[in-house]
DNA sequence: TATGAATGAGGATTCATTCAT
DNA sequence: CATGAATGAATCCTCATTCAT
């Protein structure tokens, strides 16, 4: 890897960052390039540059965000060997921080725009599917270890997925009704019921997105 | 009320009518007045004469979609006696249909909106809040009826809404992973889990959000 | 018609008449809409209003540019009963003028386009075919008058039309080696070639395209 | 000449052939100094080396082009030694060859940027004239083989010239009504009256300008 | 010589909004 | 009420040209 090579490699990933973060600040569709290349300290025509299209620009910041934040999930999921401590702390990595939680905003503007262009579709598949294949790792991982009770842990991962989602969407537009301590607890309760008992209150700690 | 206003009225209506459609198939940012207009089939001049601006034409046509479900999912719920029943009605009436379903891709967008534009979170609060109570109603009902186990009815009422929500993101983006039934059944499964025993199989019937 | 179409086709001719003037200016390439816009004492987006695109509102340019040129052309034609008079005042009004006679610039564009854009070649033909008509009409008209000597008008058109072509090009570029004069005389003569002898030398009076 | 500037004109060659291809393709307005660059395997930046502005580029990219074909009509016309043969050859070869002949597009391109550019316009003089000094020495060559009666050999190849120009157009732009055969003896016919009669049937070869 | 990343002015096109009719 | 022509600011994208390597 030449000097160049790298030096075009750290551009692009400054400009990345710059589209995810305007993305979660004002939404897909309230950015211009200018506003990109300007946070990412280049001019607009290198935005093009690199990325030929708005919309490419926006489907690799969407992808390469995930990434970095699944990546860190994996890692710190692994670190923990009691299966209920392991589900209790990838529902609290993943689900929303709170009100205006930039990767959440993000996944909604995935979500929107999923289901009108075949091409985020297949982005939003794509991240769905890694996404839901940790759930059941950590799923499988709790069978194996005796502390699950299940036969299709895709299921379960997928009802699993659903109450992360659904929470972190109250989470994330600051639904004044419950406080987040006691959605995560549903979030393990539901989880629990459907792959046996033992409610291990998980303890809490904290992690941004 | 006058011949005029009744009619005023009625094209105010249509316009509302040709906008929800709109953003539901194009997604708000991809959508012009021009285009509300020509499906309402008056002049663009005269869609911003009923709507000042673009935002307050989406507005409305947002919450009057949801208005006009909430009508008739209330409507429909009070026919059914058995809390058990009036639960997985609920359940199936708002529940995504399948992919691309308007109602939801309407959320999609109120969601990305809402975090994003304090108008449209006051919107969103203002619907989601009553749908929350509608939800709350349904286990209030049966735990009157002595059917659930509850003491927070409000608390189960997210957890009901939090699954509907997140099941119906994988059916609206057409997650192949699992069919609706078996979504829904995921659904009352949490919910009775939560309130209680007794799984008393759904009886399945159509109806688009 | 009412005032307000007859508002709109006045503005519409003056946009055509700015392009038509700065398309034989500065080439169709050289010039933006906002020239055509500012020329035409109106907004670059009413341009655009009126004629979508920017080959759109040149190539209608073109044509009237044309048809203006021939309407005249043929009334002026019209009034010469002597078939040789009609012919040589036919190929004066037709020939270029002099050095950047705009009619033949805007040809120059024409040709250059037609050879790459089918679009505009089919304008080419359309244009072309009614010119071509006009010169055999001339001729069948000397013909029957038993002036020329032809079975086939349509072949001694095309001769015609090659010889004129020929020499505006010559005018049109300046060319120093003959006058405008001779060079008229020598297309005079040979159509005169080919249709018959009698060779009336042609009375030389101005008209500009 | 050392190995380095060997190979440095070799590269320039490139470019220039790469040029001309392009313009004749697409027009010397649709075509970017990236295009020449891919098709001659280099960079923008290199072609920018040799040729300091885009229009220097094309400049001398048109003038490479009718320089070579003018070389080799030359050569193959002086093997002709009946003088209406050589005439009749010397057609043939300059004329169109039919729809798109990337010559003669290249030529309407030349016309049209020379109508507009002091430039161009000098560099269609120089090539013009060349031009137009060939066909006068074809007419000289007859005169003095005392098969053709002229006493002005200059205005007989402004003739030509018109009627090869002229007929020229109508084959690169696909007119269907004559074919090329037709136009061609149109041309000799023409020329023919003008420099005396004899009309030796030219005998047709291929040759692609 | 040669590269290709980087620039940034330029220009077509879009579209909410206004307003004369 | 209703129209739709007209506006012109906003914005994406293009591309000749430069320059560090």
């Amino acid at each position: 890897m030449t000097k160049r090579q790298t030096r075009g490699a750290a551009r692009e990933k400054l400009v990345l960052e710059a589209a995810t973060e305007l993305i979660a600040e004002r939404g897909l569709a309230n950015i211009r390039v200018t506003d990109v290349a300007e946070r990412a300290k280049m001019s607009p025509g290198h935005v093009t540059y690199y990325f030929p299209s708005k919309t490419e620009l926006l489907m690799r910041a969407i992808r390469q965000s995930e990434e970095t934040f699944t990546d860190q999930l994996e890692e710190e999921i692994q670190g923990l060997a009691d299966p209920w401590q392991r589900l209790s702390r990838l529902i609290e990595l993943s689900a929303a921080k709170g009100p205006r939680d930039p990767g959440w905003v993000l996944w909604f503007e995935v979500w929107a725009n999923a289901a009108l262009d075949p091409e985020v579709a297949k982005v939003h598949e794509e991240l769905d599917t890694r996404s839901r294949g940790i759930l059941a790792d950590v799923i499988r991982y709790g069978r194996d270890q005796g502390a699950f009770t299940t036969d299709d842990p895709e299921t379960a991962a997928a009802l699993l997925a659903a109450v992360i989602d659904g929470v972190s969407i109250q989470l994330t537009l600051g639904a004044p009704h419950l406080d987040r301590p006691e959605l995560l607890r549903l979030c393990a309760e539901a989880t629990q019921a459907h792959l046996g008992r033992r409610p291990t209150p998980p303890a809490a700690r904290r992690r941004t997105r």
